[in-house]
DNA sequence: TCACGGATTCTTACGCCGTAAGTGTGACGG
DNA sequence: CCGTCACACTTACGGCGTAAGAATCCGTGA
């Protein structure tokens, strides 16, 4: 909103620029994310966005690679060894929830488009590390890394979604708790007696079962008893 | 395209409509979905559509729901007791991830828009009764049929994400077998020697995880050791 | 000192979108 | 036969992403 003569420089920079447009989509909505208003908020026309952006999608790119930047360094900052892998699984997807959670404009992006950037990449490296040491053969170190991923982002994604609008919309405990108990005992049973259920109590639930199954099926022990590395690196 | 004088009937339908709406999405992709090109494809102006469908929001809900309507008739074609849990399960997310993969247009939206319609309500009923009759809680009931639903469509989701474009585009295997070897072994090795993995054994190892992980975490014996049905009802 | 060239910003414009509002036309019940 | 209503069309508005080009500022070398 500064007044600023023709040509003077605003002095941008694509990081502002992703700072701001995630503001924008956390405040008021994804559909009020353009470029002319983004550029407004930043006291500039719309195109000049396109010195910093190639593209709306590349904006939208960068927010998502921008939210798991947040989450991920939090995921290992538990210790250097390989302490306990479940503990490292639940650290890392407790992180990512609660910063999707912080940012809730973008969690639609996020199920749609995988982030690949260095910071990403070299957690997933580390995730590897961790599982494989616990005895995971590698196919399912990655797989099980990609299911908790996806399964993070689209559980936050569905908790998130539910939480607008009041509880009476459908699909809402208190619409649910109104259907016809005679057709629906169980499900209107659970939207009674669960109203007040916690969404974190529910996520850790979830995770829980998640992980727990992976050491199940790959037939590795809950915890790896040996504390110290492996003999190589 | 066919040729009619102005007020001449089209013989339209709601279920014409969403089923062109699908091919359209289908075909195209979801960008290509627009109310103009929708009512080209019908032979009928843009604003005609609105005599059958209140917005173009409520066009894109109707697409969810219509999906996931012929994905939950399948999932309890096996029987009438409750003869294996995780057998119920297994085929809900089989058939459900099919249908998913068969309108790949759709997917995007399927994780952001829950369909809450009477043929899910009554298959979600139907899943309670099978889990609370093999010793699940309500609660626990709920929650492993409510992740298990997320938890499918963002894999498959992903999956899809992941088939469009070569396989040199960033994130995908050829791109990451390529990255440096020294810093990122665990990875470029998983690219190497896991490039023909299969999608499916990956979702089925996946959502097999979970399912186990409910019967532990639940306390759930993994069979349902009765046969018959419970004496009430 | 001063011209110059690149970086940054603004202006204008195009084709597309969703959809509000009003107009015409055919089919059907009285 | 005629109202009436459902269906389809026309027009128009405001907004979108972004291509193209003009204007301005600033660091640099002559």
């Amino acid at each position: 909103m500064s007044t600023r003569s023709r040509g003077e420089r605003a002095g941008l920079t694509r990081e502002q620029i992703l700072d701001a447009a995630l503001a924008l989509a956390d405040r008021a909505g994804l559909k009020a994310l353009t470029m002319r208003r983004l550029g407004a908020e930043l006291g500039v026309e719309a195109m000049t966005l396109y010195h910093y952006v190639p593209s709306k999608d590349a904006l939208l790119d960068g927010l998502v690679e921008r939210v798991f930047a947040r989450a991920l360094p939090l995921a290992d900052a538990d210790g250097d060894g390989a302490p306990d892998w479940q503990a490292m699984l639940r650290a890392y997807a407790d992180a990512l929830r609660g910063t999707l959670l912080r940012h809730p404009g973008v969690l639609p992006l996020a199920a749609a488009r995988p982030a690949v950037t260095p910071a990403t990449l070299d957690a997933v490296e580390r995730g590897l590390g961790a599982l494989t040491a616990a005895g995971f053969p590698l196919g399912a170190a990655v797989d099980a890394l990609n299911s908790l991923s996806v399964f993070v982002v689209a559980h936050t994604a569905a908790e998130a979604a539910a939480e607008e609008g009041d509880a009476t919309a459908p699909g809402r405990a208190d619409w649910l708790a109104g259907l016809d108990a005679a057709r629906y005992p169980l499900l209107t049973e659970a939207a009674r007696t669960g109203a007040g259920a916690d969404d974190a109590a529910r996520f850790h639930a979830a995770t829980t079962a998640l992980i727990t199954g992976f050491a199940t099926t790959a037939g590795v022990p809950a915890h790896s008893s040996q504390t110290g590395p492996t003999t190589d690196d």
